[in-house]
DNA sequence: AGTATCCTGGAA
DNA sequence: TTCCAGGATACT
C-alpha cells in the first residue's frame, strides 16, 4: 500500500520524466476522481513535483498545480516513445490504457501520463499552486520522517496520547507518511507491541521506534516500494519490499529473533502483525 | 476508541 | 458467492 517510500519513489520518477513536459489535453473517464477545471492545466508546463506525506503535487508553470492522492490502488504511469518498449508489469498494469485507467494526461512530444485506480479511492485536484496548502489533507499533515519529524516532536506525540501506538503513528495529522506496512515493521524493529498505549513507552523505546521508522522506510525505498497491492513506479514496474518485510504479511512465520510465531491480529480494524514473544 | 464509508479486484 | 484489503474521513 502506497506509503511514504512508495509515493516518494513515484515522485522521483515523475520529477525525472515529467519536468519540462507540457500538458496538451486531459481525458477524464471517471469524473468522480477529478476535481476542478481540467482546462486550467492545459498548456501548463511541469516545473516540479512535490510530496507531502502520501500526497503528490505537480506544479505547473501557469500558476496551477495537480494535487494527487493515490490512496490504496492508484498508479501514475508515464509513457513516451522511449519508455514505450520497456514492459510494464503484466500483472499489476497490463495494457495501457486499461479498464482501470480513469484519467489520461496527454503531454507534448507524444508522451502520456495514465492514472489507474482499481478501487477508485484516489483523487486528482486542480488547484492554484499557492492554494495547495489550503487543501484539508495538506493543511492538516503532520511532520514527516526524513524531513521535519524530530525525535523531540515524536516523543511529545507519543507521550501525550493514550492511543495504541500503532494507530497513533499512522495518524497523518500527527505524523505524515506512515501507513500500515511500515508501522508494523517499525514496531517489530523496536520490539514494541502495537497495542501498547503510546504514553507507556519508555524514552529508549521511543528512540528505537523513531530509528525503526526511518530504517524500514529506507529499506522500502531501497527496494522500490512494496507491490503487495497495486503499487508500481512511473514506469509501471513493481517494487520488491514485500519480499523484505520484517513482520508485515508474515503471519505464521517464525520470528528469527526468538523463534516465536508472528501472529496476525486486528487493531483499529487493520491487519496487524506481531511477535508476542519479543514485542512487549 | 471503535466503526462505517468509499470501491472493486482477487482470493478464499 | 462472499469476504478481505486499507488511506482518509466522518460518525457515534
Amino acid at each position: 500500500m502506497p506509503e511514504l517510500p512508495e509515493v516518494e519513489t513515484i515522485r522521483r520518477g515523475l520529477e525525472h520524466y515529467l519536468v519540462g513536459h507540457k500538458i496538451v489535453d486531459v481525458e477524464i473517464r471517471v469524473p468522480k476522481l477529478f476535481e476542478g477545471n481540467p482546462k486550467d492545466v492545459i498548456d501548463g508546463k511541469v516545473k516540479k513535483v512535490r510530496r507531502f506525506g502520501k500526497g503528490l503535487v505537480i506544479d505547473l508553470s501557469n500558476g496551477y498545480s495537480l494535487a494527487i492522492h493515490i490512496k490504496l490502488t492508484g498508479q501514475l504511469i508515464y509513457r513516451d516513445k522511449k519508455t514505450e518498449d520497456e514492459p510494464v508489469s503484466k500483472e499489476k498494469v497490463g495494457t495501457l490504457p486499461s479498464k482501470l485507467t480513469h484519467v489520461i494526461f496527454e503531454l507534448d512530444k507524444g508522451a502520456r501520463l495514465y492514472y489507474n485506480d482499481a478501487r477508485r479511492f484516489g483523487w486528482i485536484k486542480v488547484v492554484k499552486t499557492d492554494e495547495v496548502g489550503n487543501l484539508p489533507f495538506f493543511k492538516s499533515m503532520g511532520p514527516e520522517p526524513f524531513k521535519d519529524l524530530t525525535l523531540e516532536y515524536f516523543k511529545k506525540v507519543l507521550m501525550n496520547s493514550n492511543l495504541a501506538v500503532k494507530p497513533l503513528i499512522m495518524d497523518q495529522k500527527r505524523i505524515g507518511g506512515i501507513g500500515n506496512i511500515y508501522a508494523n515493521d517499525a514496531l517489530y524493529y523496536a520490539k514494541i507491541d502495537p497495542r501498547r498505549p503510546a504514553k507507556t513507552l519508555k524514552d529508549s523505546e521511543i528512540k528505537k521506534l523513531y530509528e525503526g521508522v526511518h530504517k524500514v522506510m529506507e529499506e522500502g525505498m531501497k527496494y522500490g516500494g512494496s507491490s503487495e497491492l497495486n503499487y508500481v513506479n512511473v514506469l509501471g514496474q513493481e517494487g520488491s519490499y514485500q519480499d523484505h518485510t520484517l513482520a508485515y504479511g508474515r503471519q505464521g512465520d517464525i520470528c528469527e529473533r526468538d523463534g516465536g510465531r508472528i501472529q496476525k491480529i486486528y487493531l483499529g480494524g487493520r491487519g496487524t502483525y506481531v511477535c508476542e514473544k519479543c514485542q512487549k
